[in-house]
DNA sequence: AAGACGAAAGTGGTTGA
DNA sequence: TCAACAACTTTCGTCTT
């Protein structure tokens, strides 16, 4: 629109189809960081997980830039051949288009034909065929980022290799396989999350992480109340000094040895209840509740065991 | 009226025999 | 496979702000 004359460019703003339903102005700012259009007039967030279409990776200087990028597809272990596979062509010419002799002819057959049976003949790859397609449904679905996706895909052909797929539903490893890069990479996704977008049952999915673990050695971290602070204090709006309180109020439980085999939604509630009443940025037990998917009672038990253990005075009256 | 508190009974998962 | 167990939930009455 640019009314005030400057052009789109120059406000660094890109603008996207249609008005805004609040003002009517049709300028909009993307935020990839944050997968936000925002209206440029009313800050009205218009849509949110937009598509970065960006590169998936980052260069900080010219250098960089030039080695890192490259021509077609990245090679991916999401993709069952990993975007790899050379392809035989049908054709009988060579690379000047000629005609090719009767021998070598005869060579190219056979190497298709074994090229074939190699790729799609074999059931892992078949599997892999499925099983990355479903794994791309599922992530995309819960919105996983691009390196987990890859820790994800590495997981699950490492249970493949192991022969731990088979009797069991592929769609199943599948989910453990996400829900166990998630643990891995420390982004707070419950099984239960993952578990709702697929048929099937927690049971299952439980006994496949549970299999995955033990089977081979992946080294994941237990889920931790640190983790889901980002998560929780945004939901809540707090503001920074109290979600550095309540990091620092875990970690000094994590010392005294309270945290353990307790639920770490219940442990990082408290914590911001804690620290949202000596910030003064106080929330209620039933708010920190229900964004922390635990009951106030949980809320007030670790509460209260935090304020004693630890010996933090409340000031009610502040 | 809303928020906080705590008791009591019930639930799902783990552990060890 | 079963019982014991800790953590957590649900429910509810009471107190405080």
């Amino acid at each position: 629109m640019a009314k005030d004359g400057l052009s789109v460019k120059d406000l660094g703003r890109t603008r996207r189809k249609g008005v805004c339903i609040n003002c009517g102005q049709s300028l909009f700012t993307k935020d990839y960081a944050r997968g936000e259009h925002t209206c440029t007039e009313c800050g009205l967030v218009v849509s949110e997980r937009i598509t970065d279409r960006g590169p998936e990776w980052r260069a900080f200087t010219a250098d960089e830039r030039n080695s890192r990028a490259r021509t077609g597809a990245p090679a991916t272990l999401t993709i069952a051949d990993k975007g790899l596979a050379t392809m035989i062509d049908w054709r009988n010419r060579d690379a000047s288009g000629k005609a090719l002799t009767s021998s070598t002819r005869a060579a190219i057959y056979r190497m298709r034909k074994w090229h074939i049976r190699s790729r799609l003949h074999s059931s892992d790859h078949r599997n892999l065929s499925v099983a990355m397609s479903e794994m791309e449904r599922l992530s995309s679905q819960l919105g996983i980022p691009r390196d987990v996706r890859e820790t994800s895909a590495s997981i699950y052909r490492k249970t493949l290799a192991k022969k731990l797929v088979r009797g069991r539903s592929i769609e199943s490893v599948v989910a453990a396989s996400i829900y166990l890069a998630c643990r891995i990479h420390r982004i707070p996704r419950r099984l239960d999350e993952v578990v709702s977008e697929t048929n099937l049952d927690r049971k299952k999915i439980g006994q496949s992480v549970r299999l995955i673990v033990t089977q081979t050695n992946l080294n994941v971290p237990l889920p931790s109340a640190k983790d889901l602070i980002p998560r929780l204090s945004s939901d809540l709006f707090l503001e920074g000094r109290t979600v550095k309180k309540a990091t620092e109020i875990i970690k000094e439980a994590k010392e005294r040895y309270i945290t353990m085999g307790k639920d770490p939604g219940g442990i990082a509630g408290a914590a911001l209840y804690i620290a949202g009443i000596l910030e003064d940025d106080r929330r209620t037990q039933r708010e920190i509740a229900n964004v922390s998917r635990v009951t106030e009672v949980t809320i007030r038990n670790r509460y209260k065991e935090l304020v004693r253990v630890l010996g933090i005075t409340i000031n009610p009256n502040s």
